[in-house]
DNA sequence: TTAAACTCTATCTTTCCGATAGAGTTATTC
DNA sequence: GAATAACTCTATCGGAAAGATAGAGTTTAA
C-alpha cells in the first residue's frame, strides 16, 4: 500500500500537470478540487519543493507550479521522496539499502529472490510512467506498451 | 514494503516445504535456524494454522507441518493473511476493496489507472509463485518464465 | 499597509508493528 | 501417574509512523 499522502501528492501533481505551463494553483485551490486536508497539503507541496519538483510563489497571486515538465516526472520519483523506498524488503533497496539482520544469507534467501522480481516489475512501471502519462486518453496504450 | 511478520512467515513456511513430507518440525528449531523470536514464530505459525495452511501437533515431539502441497502455496495467499490486501491503494483491491473518500470518480483517477498496473504485474508474480519454487535451483527458471 | 498567499515547526491522536509475558492445554515418556 | 516438552491463547507494551491540525512567521501584490 502507498500511503495517503504519496497519493495526494500525485494527485497535486497531476492537477499542475494539467494546467497551463507556467501558470500558478494555489494550495487551496489544489486541496478543494482534489479533497486534501488543506495543511497536510501545505506540507506535501513544501516536501516536493525542497527536492526540486516544483516551485513556487509566495505573496498574494502565489501559488505552485511545475519546476520540471511533466514528462521528467516519473511516479517512482515521487514515490520515493513521500514514502522512501519501493522496495518490497530493505535489502532489496537501492536508495536505502539495508541488511535483513535475520538473514543468514543474502544469495541464498529463496524470500529475496521472489521478491526481487516484484521489485523490478513494479519500477518498470513505475519509473516510466509520467505525469504526462496521466494527461489524455494516451495513458493506456502507453501503459500497456510497458508492460507487453 | 512488505512487513517482517510476512518475511519470517514465508521464511518459516519454506523451512516447512523443504523438510521431509509429514515430519513435524518445532517452533523452537525454526525460530533458531531462521534467527525469528520464538515468541513471535508462535503467533504467525498460529495465524497460518488457523488459516488452514499448517496444521500442528501438541505434545512432547510435536512441531508444525504443513497442510498443503508446496505446489499449492502461493506467496500471494500468505501475504494476504499475514499483511492484508496486497493492492497498493485500497480501492484497488479485491480481497478488501475499499473506495478511496477523496476520488470525485474512481474511472477517471489517473493514480489509479496506474497503480492498477502495478497490482497487475505483482499479483502476476505472487500468486503464481509457490513453496515449491524455493526448493531448489528450478526457481530462477520458473519465475524468469513468468515474467518473460 | 493590508490582505492573501506560502513557510516552518510543533504537536496531537490513532493505529500498527514487532515483540514479550505468562497462564493454560495436550501428549509423550519413564 | 508425574514430569516434561511441546503447542495455545490472550493480553500487553514500547516505539514508530501515519494522518492531520495549529499557529506564528514571512513575503508579495495591490
Amino acid at each position: 500500500m502507498i500511503s495517503q499522502k504519496a497519493k495526494y501528492a500525485l494527485k497535486a501533481l497531476i492537477v499542475l500537470a494539467k494546467s497551463e505551463p507556467d501558470s500558478v494553483q494555489m494550495i487551496s485551490e489544489i486541496a478543494e478540487v482534489q479533497r486534501i486536508p488543506k495543511k497536510f497539503l501545505e506540507q506535501i507541496l513544501l516536501d516536493l519543493k525542497h527536492q526540486g519538483i516544483v516551485i513556487s510563489r509566495r505573496g498574494k497571486a502565489g501559488g505552485y507550479l511545475l519546476l520540471k515538465k511533466p514528462e521528467q516526472i516519473t511516479f517512482g520519483e515521487i514515490l520515493r521522496i513521500i514514502d522512501g523506498p519501493v522496495a518490497p524488503l530493505p535489502c532489496l533497496s537501492r536508495i536505502a539499502y539495508r541488511r535483513c539482520v535475520d538473514c543468514v544469507s543474502e544469495e541464498g534467501c529463496e524470500v529475496r529472490r521472489v521478491f526481487a522480481k516484484v521489485a523490478e516489475a513494479t519500477r518498470d512501471i513505475l519509473d516510466r510512467t509520467t505525469l504526462a502519462d496521466c494527461l489524455d486518453a494516451t495513458v493506456e496504450k502507453m501503459v500497456s506498451s510497458i508492460t507487453a
